[in-house]
DNA sequence: GTTTGTTTCAAACGATCGTTTGAAATGAAC
DNA sequence: GTTCATTTCAAACGATCGTTTGAAACAAAC
């Protein structure tokens, strides 16, 4: 009942069937979902033995956390470079500069590897932070707090006449418009004939868009809530 | 293997089961996702024989569908009479007017029913809107196509400087906004301490918020796309 | 009261799920 | 070449899944 291996520190020479049971559930749960992904299904398209799984990961829970972890963490620690960079430029920080912040480390999962395809995890990510499996909302608060919690007062900083509960539900508005693009973006047929949207943009262009949308709607003039009570 | 029952036209005295099956499925759905919900569980808390939902909806694909089905309808139809009024009104349409169409025949489940907390169809509705499952993607794009499709030319007269794909990227990004917002505000436990998002607002005034960031998302200027080629 | 069609019920079916087990294979250390 | 820890493998475990079955309960029609 030993741990199997402390960290994945170093690079042995042949550590692929980790490498590739993460890949393999990656693209598993961004199909399927958490319930609907199968181990059995990850390890077959991993070409690994069913239980190479569980002796790496432990269990599907633990495999799920290291899928999203694996990439999140790195997103979020480039997000946290950035805005250290801009809190220590001593400009006054604005708008565009700190949404692309939040989506300038997303780049290179929105616009894919070599397919053109964006990035399954994409998919991950936006069923994550959506479901209230208690499992996932730890793993949520655990690897997005620390970024969001510093993201907020320098987006206050550049929005100072929108009050604080506001400027949360904006966040929250524009995390929505982010996850649900890629999300989509990064669907199997994702521009199948027939389909919901037509004339879709190419990955790149949708980002530019999204920036767009996205400044213009951190920037709006603060709600006038109607009427605080009948 | 004739049709149970060929349609609820009219109520008959007991009909309950039907309906106790649907709300409860609405509920395990919203909560669960669809491969973590099971019939048993949905049929427990609703208080009938297992058998029964199979004898209703066939197969639970059929029951998903049932759930979906049975509020997006109203709400679209709500959303293509408001549109027909701005189209019939003469007067030039407004990007504030066309998201409010799109989102106050949600006001009612936003706001939720008598315990305060949004209606758990909402996340249903994200998850559906968001899974690549393929009944799910007819499902929604037989639900949710008409009335977008009717939105479109208008939103595009409203927005005259905004090149189609744009226009359908920032719409897009606007359902996002929304459902994620709509999905979170509904999570059980969404206001709990030690959460994601502090100072949350009432739903009423998060749904204001919300319009106006959707309002300026859709309005800002056309976006410069970058390089067509390097 | 009998009949007919509808709806419910407990029980079971085969399939698949996550996980575990113990033996075989593997590679580095000596 | 032997030893030792690591990693893989085929097989099985119990549990739960969606679905089906056939008899019982029920309401309305005659």
């Amino acid at each position: 009942m030993n741990d199997p291996a402390p960290a994945p520190i170093d690079a042995p020479l042949v550590p692929a069937t980790r490498e590739r049971i993460l890949d393999a559930a990656e693209r598993q749960f961004a199909d399927l979902g958490y319930d609907g992904a199968s181990m059995r299904q990850i390890t077959a398209e991993a070409g690994v033995n069913l239980a190479a799984a569980n002796y790496h990961f432990g269990d599907k829970e633990s495999l799920y956390r290291a899928v999203f972890e694996r990439r999140i963490r790195a997103v979020n620690a480039r997000r946290i470079e950035r805005l250290i960079e801009v809190e220590r430029s001593g400009q006054p920080p604005t708008v565009p500069v700190l949404v692309r912040v939040v989506i300038d480390p997303m780049r290179e999962l929105w616009l894919g590897s070599a397919d053109g395809q964006p990035h399954p995890f994409l998919r991950c990510m936006a069923r994550t932070l959506l479901d209230p499996q208690p499992f996932m909302r730890q793993l949520v608060q655990a690897e997005m707090a620390p970024f969001l919690q510093r993201l907020l007062p320098t987006l206050g900083r550049a929005l100072p006449d929108l009050p604080l509960p506001e400027l949360v539900a904006r966040l929250q508005a524009m995390m929505g418009a982010i996850l649900f693009t890629g999300a989509r973006l990064a669907r199997p047929g994702g521009g199948a004939t027939g389909e919901l949207w037509p004339a879709a943009l190419p990955p790149e262009s949708a980002l530019e868009v999204l920036i767009t949308f996205c400044v213009a709607g951190l920037a709006a003039p603060a709600t006038s809530i109607p009427r605080p009570s009948a």
